[in-house]
DNA sequence: AATGATACTCGGC
DNA sequence: TTACGGCCGAGTATCATT
């Protein structure tokens, strides 16, 4: 049996709880790029903002259109603060069960005997933190998923082997997570529309498409043999930071001077974590909004402080090189993570 | 031919 | 009129090594 915990509209629910101003308002939680005052994107929107219209990803500038002004009030993203009520969850959760998996900052996967437990979950983060959060439950992971999805906000939904089964094959396909625009169009063209309707397709023509494991994946919907196992836990495997520049550029001591200011914070990440890295990635978006990278691994693990000032420079001096477009926004990604600590062990 | 490493893109949240 | 973030892991093609 496996439970699902999906904080309800995260960011924007715990804005509301920490502006005693937002009551009753719409709340726009946004991304300010700093480009010009309002540009940037929406990161997420309470329900009164979703009636209206309002959306994750939408322009800020396109949110306002729609919100009246006397009723919505936009407040930029604070990540290290959700992150801080995250780890508060985290620690209620695990109090109570002893399979846990967090798979992003708002959400719980959950192995238990039974679905008891599943209405306490509810009632002690609403006592604690004073937070709503819907729960799914589910013969499988997938099915407690989606069984969060659609019983959301404030839901609990539980589904036996049936209800599972009949859950998934009757959804829509942009709806079973893992399924996006693109796979669904795809599979449209397939003559697909539900996912029940993925019986009706040859297997090897998926496998054609989307390759061995995601189309043995869609193939298992169908099927029902689609993982009903936990994942493990896993450690943290790339650090990033992006910026959006002040305005489009090729030119590369802008570029450098915003690579510079993004790498401290990530660095420092690496130093914390007392890790050692080999692969380090410059992202590029362009003007198209396009996502491009370059990147390199060095033969050795480097310290987190080592200087890579060159190889930066080498890399986007290549992409510019075979890339005409004027760039957006910048990026660097740190990968390839070795312990610095408790390498005794391997002798 | 098999295995592993690398470079890059896609897409969820 | 247009408007547009910042993360992360998964997946895959291709290259290198044996």
């Amino acid at each position: 049996m496996y439970l699902h915990v999906d904080m309800d509209y995260f960011y924007a629910q715990v804005e509301e709880k920490r502006r005693p101003m937002a009551k009753g308002k719409i709340v726009v939680v946004c991304m300010y790029s700093g480009r010009t005052p309002d540009s940037g994107a929406v990161a997420t929107v309470n329900y009164l903002g979703r009636e209206i219209g309002i959306k994750a990803g939408m322009p800020i500038m396109l949110a306002k259109k729609r919100a009246p002004p006397a009723d919505s009030i936009f407040v930029p993203a604070d990540r290290e603060y959700y992150a801080l009520i995250s780890a508060q969850i985290d620690e209620i959760i695990r109090k109570i069960f002893k399979r846990v998996v967090q798979s992003s900052i708002d959400e719980w996967n959950i192995e238990d005997e039974t679905a008891e437990n599943a209405p306490k979950i509810k009632e002690i983060i609403k006592k604690e933190l004073d937070l709503t959060c819907t729960v799914g439950v589910a013969p499988s992971p997938l099915g407690a998923k989606m069984a969060a999805s659609k019983a959301k906000p404030d839901g609990l939904l539980i589904l036996n082997d049936q209800t599972e089964k009949k859950l998934i094959e009757d959804s829509d396909l942009e709806k079973v997570p893992g399924i996006g625009p693109k796979t669904a169009e795809a599979l449209r063209e397939f003559g697909v529309n539900k996912v029940g309707e993925l019986k009706n397709v040859d297997p090897m023509a998926l496998v054609e498409t989307f390759g061995k494991k995601s189309g043995g994946w869609l193939h298992s919907l169908a099927t029902g043999n689609y993982p009903k196992e936990l994942g493990e836990e896993k450690e943290q495997e790339e650090v990033s930071r992006y910026g959006t520049l002040k305005e489009k550029t090729r030119d590369m001591n802008m570029m450098i001077n915003k690579i510079d200011e993004l790498e401290k914070d990530a660095r420092e990440w690496i130093m914390h974590m007392k890790k050692s890295f080999r692969t380090f990635t410059i992202m590029f978006i362009t003007e198209d909004m396009k996502v491009h990278s370059k990147s390199m691994s060095f033969k050795n693990p480097m310290p987190w402080n080592a200087d890579t000032n060159e190889e930066e420079k080498a890399l986007i001096a290549e992409f510019l090189q075979e890339n005409h477009l004027y760039i957006r926004r910048i990026g660097i990604r740190f990968g390839n993570f070795m312990d610095l600590s408790g390498q005794t062990t391997l002798f």
